[in-house]
DNA sequence: GTTACGACCTCTAGCCGCTAGAGCTTCAAG
DNA sequence: CTTGAAGCTCTAGCGGCTAGAGGTCGTAAC
């Protein structure tokens, strides 16, 4: 039986986190002490881990949600899991793209900065002159 | 003088965006009219185009803030707007490689699966056992 | 047995950057 | 003068946590 501070230590994850996870039912509710402190047992382990790796490839909580779903019912087809993480990879395929556009000229307006007065600095005219930008931005870059 | 919807309609800023920007004093308030609208003037038009160009480009909404107060002092140096964009460039390029990270291994995972029970799924089976894991996450992917 | 102290508890509010909706008023064209 | 789009304010919500206040529990040492 582990305790929250336990769980967190050998998860990665935050305490707080932990009952966040608890509060949106991600994670269920645990046995509790005489004196109402949450004690873990090894299959939520198993669980937060799972969630947390989940997060780690950049799921949300709701694709997570899903995820936990199929992984608890073995008998359904793995072709939805199959078909999130594909979801899943364009998204990141995306961003990738964003990102290296975002770079690019990052680096060429940092790359054509004197030094001088801000009054023709180029990072603050690349800014002010949207033409001079060479990428197509249709979304904001985050 | 512009409305709040022409001003959205040339800057491709929702008009609810455009107010919450004055309420957070990145755009000034502007003149109003005898029944309360606003109506703006090109300086505005060419303050929130410099401010969702900065969007486009990751900047935070405070690292504008610096940016366009550095864009309103031509004497002071650009180097302290060189080294903004220097620090989105270092972010820009961090998320990149783990971005790249995250692509790889989702697509591992999903050329793994073979479409059969989700008990066997290499999906879910990734996500259960993060020693499978091959890439080094040490924080989340976003 | 008591005391000390860290780890736990709940609850609320805040972060960023918007976005949506309710319920009202103003503007401009016909 | 009427209509209807577009404006207004105010409040609350999104995701995914994170922080802090103010209190309680558990356990080890004395």
């Amino acid at each position: 039986m582990l305790t929250i501070g336990a769980l967190s230590r050998k998860t990665g994850t935050k305490v707080q986190t932990i009952r966040y996870y608890e509060q949106i039912n991600l994670l269920p509710e645990p046995e509790r002490t005489a004196g109402g402190q949450r004690r873990y047992r090894n299959t939520d382990l198993d669980r937060l881990s799972f969630i947390r790796h989940g997060r780690q490839l950049g799921f949300s909580l709701e694709a997570i949600r899903e995820l936990l779903t199929l992984a608890d019912h073995p008998q359904q087809s793995c072709s939805q899991a199959d078909s999130i993480a594909r979801r899943q990879l364009e998204q990141v395929q995306q961003r990738l793209l964003r990102l290296k556009a975002l770079e690019q000229e990052l680096q060429r307006m940092i790359s054509e900065c004197t030094g001088g007065d801000s009054g023709d600095c180029r990072v603050l005219e690349v800014l002010r002159d949207h033409s001079e930008c060479l990428t197509d931005h249709n979304n904001i870059g985050e």
